[in-house]
Formats: structure tokens, C-alpha cells, sequence
DNA sequence: CAGAATACCTGCGGGC
DNA sequence: TGCCCGCAGGTATTCT
């Protein structure tokens, strides 16, 4: 579910709370993710202190002396912070106590999310290894995207999906930036010009930052389970809306299946 | 090899 | 009210 901007708003959110922290209890209620997740932890994680924590692409990293907690949040995990102790209900996975009495609590009802441990650079870990840049990092520019589309049969909306192309971008982004960028979905990636490359780097960063920006204002209280840590909602001006007027020409948008997921495009704005 | 389909889950809304 | 269907913000794995 979470995309770049709402995993980076859950770290925002989160780490002022349990930077330099040290864990006092874990308790794993239901370890049925993805993976199961490592039962280990609630031994070596026990005394030991969160020296950083960081984001690479929708991963989350929570770095100890001895390794790293790499959580990913699926389609519908959620973190936040408890004050006090709130017995777990159904789809509440791990609690990790800290010694000043806070919990971090990770919940996810369709389970696709995980929680892993690695005690090597967590760069290293093969889930981590193989991806492609950050979308708002200085790698990634018309040049690289460009020159890594050549040749491609694939929809632009699947490339950018791509997390070995690039990291972060999910359906509601892609979507979004596609239409920024004026790009019709299905558009071959091999096809692309280095202007519509151009653009859409432009489009994904501006798109991605504005959701950063509206994650970062709307939820502001991570503790306590309220003003949950929960997908925050922005302005979207295609994803949803199919059959709605395009904000840009007013003509009906459009929708599409490509990849098993919908796509919500202009058919006027957007043009292969 | 690339690209496409499938699999993993629960919850929700809509149609009947 | 209840049942069935399709759909949901992800991605590893399996297939063709």
C-alpha cells in the first residue's frame, strides 16, 4: 500500500521516538508476514540500542550494533507508537518495547509486509541488492532513464513500477506522474523519447515530493495509535477518477489494466 | 533472456 | 441480511 512518500512519512514519524532507544522486550504475536519473521530477534534485539534509522526505497531500516531490522509494509502494514500498553487485537504482528515505556507496533492485515533481520550490510541483503536508484536522488536523470528504457518492450507505467529500475514508485505515483509528464501508460519504454524521459523524471520527483510534503502535514502524531500512521490522502488528479473530467483538458479519463493493475489515464493528454 | 502471469492474504463495497 | 465477486497503495516466484 505505502508507497516512497508515506514509508518516508512513517520514518519521519517515528524516528524522534526511537533513535538511540534501547529495547527492553519484543513480543511476536502472529509472525505470519511474507515471511515468518525471525523469532531470533526477541533474543539479540534485547538490550540493544537503534543506532539509526533509515529508508531505501519502501524498505525501513533500523540499524543495531549487531545488524539490521529491514521492514517492508505491503500492500497494508502500518507502524506507530504506543504510550501505554494496548493488548494486541488480530492482525497486531510484533510489539518492540523500549526502556522509557513506548511500544513500536507493526500491523498488517493481508500480510504481505515483513519484518527481516541481517547481520551483514543490510546494502548486501538480497532483497536490497538489485535495486535501482532513488527517484530523488541525483542518479536519477533523463540519461539514466533513457538509456536503461532502450530496447524495452515494456509499458512505461511498468518500467517505472519497476523496483530495479527505480525504487518507490507504486500504482498511485506512477499513475500520477505519467499523466504529469503528459506519457500515455502503455507507451513501449524503448519508445520513449529523451524529452518524454525528461519530463517524466521531472514529473515522478515533483509528484513524489508533493506527496512527502502533504504525508509530512497531515499526520504529525505518530503516538498512541491515533492520527495513525495510515495512507494519507492528496490531491490526485487521475488515479480514481476514471470517468471523471481530466483536470487539464476536461475530456473523460479513461481506464486500463496493465499489469493486473488499474491505470487511470486522459486518452487527449496523454497520446503513445 | 525478457515479459507475463500467478501467488500470497484480508477486508470492503456493490450487486443480487 | 447474506453471499459472491472484484478490487485494493507490493513484489517474489513461476510460467512461456
Amino acid at each position: 500500500m505505502p508507497e516512497l512518500p508515506e514509508v518516508e512519512t512513517v520514518l519521519v514519524g517515528i524516528k524522534p521516538y526511537l533513535l538511540n532507544q534501547k529495547i527492553s522486550r519484543i513480543d511476536i504475536h502472529f509472525p505470519k508476514l511474507r515471511w515468518p519473521i525471525p523469532t531470533i530477534i526477541k533474543k539479540i534485539l534485547v538490550n540493544q540500542t537503534i543506532k539509526n534509522l533509515s529508508r531505501r526505497g519502501k524498505y525501513l531500516l533500523l540499524d543495531f550494533d549487531k545488524g539490521t531490522l529491514i521492514i517492508h509494509l505491503g500492500m497494508s502494514g502500518r507502524l506507530y507508537i504506543l504510550n501505554k500498553i494496548i493488548p494486541p487485537l488480530k492482525h497486531d504482528h510484533v510489539d518492540i518495547f523500549f526502556n522509557k515505556g513506548k511500544c513500536l507496533r507493526f500491523t498488517d492485515p493481508r500480510r504481505f509486509g515483513a519484518i527481516l533481520w541481517t547481520e551483514s550490510n543490510s546494502e548486501e541483503h538480497v532483497l536490497l541488492s538489485h535495486l535501482g536508484p532513488e527517484p530523488l536522488s541525483a542518479e536519477f536523470d533523463t540519461d539514466y532513464l533513457y538509456n536503461i528504457s532502450r530496447h524495452k518492450k515494456v509499458a512505461t507505467k511498468t518500467l517505472i513500477m519497476n523496483s530495479k529500475i527505480l525504487v518507490g514508485v507504486g500504482n498511485i505515483y506512477a499513475t500520477e506522474s505519467l499523466f504529469d509528464a503528459k506519457v500515455h501508460p502503455l507507451t513501449p519504454a524503448g519508445k520513449l523519447t529523451k524529452g518524454q524521459c525528461a519530463h517524466l523524471v521531472v514529473s515522478i520527483k515533483k509528484v513524489l515530493k508533493k506527496a512527502i510534503k502533504a504525508g509530512g502535514t497531515t499526520l504529525k502524531d505518530f503516538v498512541n495509535g491515533e492520527g495513525n500512521p495510515g495512507y494519507f490522502s492528496i490531491e490526485l488528479n487521475v488515479y480514481g477518477r476514471a470517468g471523471e473530467p481530466c483536470t487539464r483538458c476536461h475530456s473523460t479519463l479513461k481506464s486500463l489494466r496493465i499489469g493486473q493493475r488499474s491505470t487511470v489515464f486522459c486518452p487527449k493528454c496523454q497520446q503513445k
